[in-house]
RNA sequence: GGUGCCAUAGCUCAGUUGGUAGAGCAAAGGACUGAAAAUCCUUGUGUCCCUGGUUCAAUUCCAGGUGGUACCA
């Protein structure tokens, strides 16, 4: 036997929301005695366990978990923030540890783990909260002038119909006085760390049917309930969410309970695609049944690094 | 059992005075670096129930059948 590599080892687990990330990387944990880091943008967040299909108690005690409901709703965390935060926890878990298995359904928070963000000031609120005010007065369009005027570059590629990505660039011009585009290197960071990435492939149809009896089950385990406790704080980026969206029009009387249901369901199907979408463009993605776990474990014991 | 009405996309339906058809929803494809479970763009997928008849041509008209539905028995 020769252990050729002391390098550490970041197992990544991607796929579809329901598509059993959860379980799997739960059975890949235990079997190397490794720690478990979300990537999901959504579980961090305290008070948001069933809409959000968090790992049940049972599974946190099982397997020491890292970015499960550890970050209040007000936090606002992003994607930079992640980089950031979950970095500096992997290095003190790879210490202890030869292998952490990364899991979660936010590709942009995969992308900002595995190969970094651009180096971008911290979001300024005040200039934020401007921008937003301007678009609802005076329109798209008049920010896009702007933009282009700050940084022609950018503006022919954004997308102009999208408010976020135009917003967005004027926000960082504004902000350092450069144009964005100059700032947006896109540069791939090197890790510390070697990198796996696994991908959870269930044909669509079997896909979307544990899509929908997830979300019944949701509303069994009190979803309704969860969703109006947090109802006070909808505005908040954590609940711009599919399964609280919902239950808040249904709150506010726009929708009947029924209507919520389905568009749980329908949104959350095309959340998964949007997901797939993504990750199907990522070509270091090694795609398995999510019950294959001997062909999981023998690529990462012995193929992928 | 009788009579009327209906049968077109995955669903609900529109339409073609006879020249193989289009809306909404569902769905599919894509973009996406600090809001990413967010945000945005594009796209109509069809034995027009079956079998005959009339016709240059039938999804459309006619007849029969089948299925559904309403009313009467």
């Amino acid at each position: 036997m020769t252990n050729t590599t002391t390098r550490k080892k970041l197992v990544v687990l991607v796929g579809a929301t329901g598509s059993g990330k959860t379980d799997l990387s739960i059975r890949l944990a235990r079997h190397y005695g490794a720690p478990i880091l979300s990537t999901d943008s959504r579980q961090v967040y305290r008070g948001m366990a069933i809409g959000t299909a968090q790992p049940t108690d049972e599974q946190l005690q099982t397997v020491e978990h890292h970015f499960i409901a550890s970050h209040d709703i007000v936090s606002n965390l992003n994607c930079g923030d992640y980089e950031t935060q979950a970095l500096a926890r992997l290095d003190t878990l790879f210490a202890q540890h030869n292998v952490v298995v990364a899991v979660g359904g936010s590709g942009l928070y995969v992308r900002a783990l595995c190969e970094g963000m651009d180096d971008l000031p911290p979001v300024d609120q005040q200039l934020r909260t401007e921008l937003a005010t301007r678009l609802n007065a005076e329109g798209l369009s008049s920010l896009a002038a702007q933009l282009e005027a700050l940084d022609p570059h950018y503006y022919a590629q954004v997308d102009r119909s999208n408010a976020a990505r135009v917003v967005r660039a004027l926000e960082v011009c504004l902000q350092t006085g450069r144009p964005y585009s100059e700032l947006r290197t896109g540069e791939r960071r090197t890790r510390p760390f070697d990198i796996l990435k696994i991908g959870i492939d269930l044909p669509r149809a079997q896909l979307y049917e544990r899509i929908n009896r997830r979300v019944e089950q949701m509303l069994v385990d009190g979803l309704e309930a969860e969703a109006r406790a947090l109802y006070p704080q909808r505005a908040l980026n954590a609940l711009q969410t599919v399964g609280y969206r919902e239950f808040f029009d249904y709150f506010d009387g726009l929708i009947s309970y029924d209507q919520a249901v389905e568009l749980i369901k329908r949104n959350s199907r095309r959340y998964a695609k949007r997901q797939l979408t993504w990750f199907r463009h990522d070509a270091q993605i090694r795609w398995f049944a999510p019950d294959d776990d001997a062909a999981m474990i023998n690529l990462i014991d012995f193929g992928g690094f």
